[in-house]
DNA sequence: TAACTCACTTGACCTATGATAAGAAATGAA
DNA sequence: TTCATTTCTTATCATAGGTCAAGTGAGTTA
């Protein structure tokens, strides 16, 4: 299935899009790729667009005073990913964004997003949805980190998304999880 | 000014709406009263509503194995007030929602959501943002409670919503904070 | 006035997880 | 095949915050 297509079967599977509307859409979008390591996003700069993954995998984390990293978001492919913070206000963002594998992306600028939106209202429906369950899922792992221990944590994770454990390192892991890899390491050798 | 003009003046922040919209959107809202410590929504209820604060203040809250009460939101006039993610899957919720003072809210269900959107396209724009909104600001409260002490988390609030510790009672704010009564007794007793 | 309740505080103790530092295992480069 | 780098583990110790249990003080009810 061609990049394009994996973002329209996305889109359709939370509302119906004419052909002509999908032409549209992958129109808004650039195809662009990264190398491993390489940054789309430092601190600093202005998010300019939002990411939707067609290969590969990404991180988003910003560093502490002390200058620990800590990372935000670990997405793989078909899923979004960005500073939305930076990107909605046009503001410097504090974020950084890598790639953790080399990806392909299609991105979309701010503005062009804005005029889409215009062009295409039901883009506009699907982008409401997504961030209300992208809303309902960060207030479910807000209280997940309130109120579980680590170990809960760890578990519903390697339930819910097994596959980053053979793609990520580890330390990424854990600082997603909001842990040491000291205690993420702890953790594991209890389970076996 | 009346609650309607209210909830309009708020849309209009974001959204530029002409009289007519307006008439339907204040038509589809429905108002309604409640006394302090009455239940708007109920574990294993589905949650019909979603509610926009005109009067007063409301919390959302689970209880957990050990009957212990975890809070999920605490809302002031003009904020909204809902547990999304039953009110969008129309399934049962997990959540109460109480009112903590004498509050009036103007709420709109799920169903007359949809058909306003179709009838005024520039809600959903509004929805879109406000969940754009709440979404950042759900990772930034991650972000504090991963990273930050519970010291700096109390510090914020204190910055961020200050008229909160002059409504509502400590052991809510503490469990907001994801943190216990007692902790948060031994911060304030710190500070002062 | 006393008795009761609600909201909060205090103290003693405990535990999960962090910090630091060192080592082992895996990967990759020369 | 050796050396270097990155990734992960282990051990020891420190600490923020939890748990439990008792106490204070303001407001309400009787």
């Amino acid at each position: 299935m061609p990049h394009n297509h994996k973002l329209i079967y996305y889109i359709n599977k939370w509302v119906s899009i004419t052909s002509d509307e999908e032409a549209k859409i992958i129109s808004a979008f650039e195809l662009k790729s990264a190398a491993k390591k390489e940054l789309m996003l430092e601190p600093g700069e202005v998010c300019e667009y939002i990411y939707f993954i067609t290969k590969g995998a990404m991180r988003s984390y910003f560093v502490d005073d002390k200058g620990n990293e800590h990372i935000f978001q670990i997405r793989l492919e078909n899923g979004w990913i960005s500073d939305l913070e930076s990107f909605f206000t046009q503001r410097k963002s504090n974020y950084y964004l890598e790639a953790l594998e080399d990806v392909e992306v299609l991105r979309i600028s701010s503005s062009r997003l804005e005029a889409l939106y215009e062009e295409v209202p039901k883009l506009e429906r699907y982008f409401r949805i997504l961030f209300q369950k992208a809303y309902i899922n960060s207030l479910e792992r807000l209280n997940a980190t309130m109120w579980d221990s680590a170990i809960e944590r760890y578990n519903d994770l390697v339930k819910e998304q097994s596959d980053i454990f053979q793609r990520v390192p580890l330390v990424y892991i854990a600082s997603y999880l909001g842990i040491t890899p000291e205690s993420l390491s702890r953790i594991r050798k209890k389970k076996s």
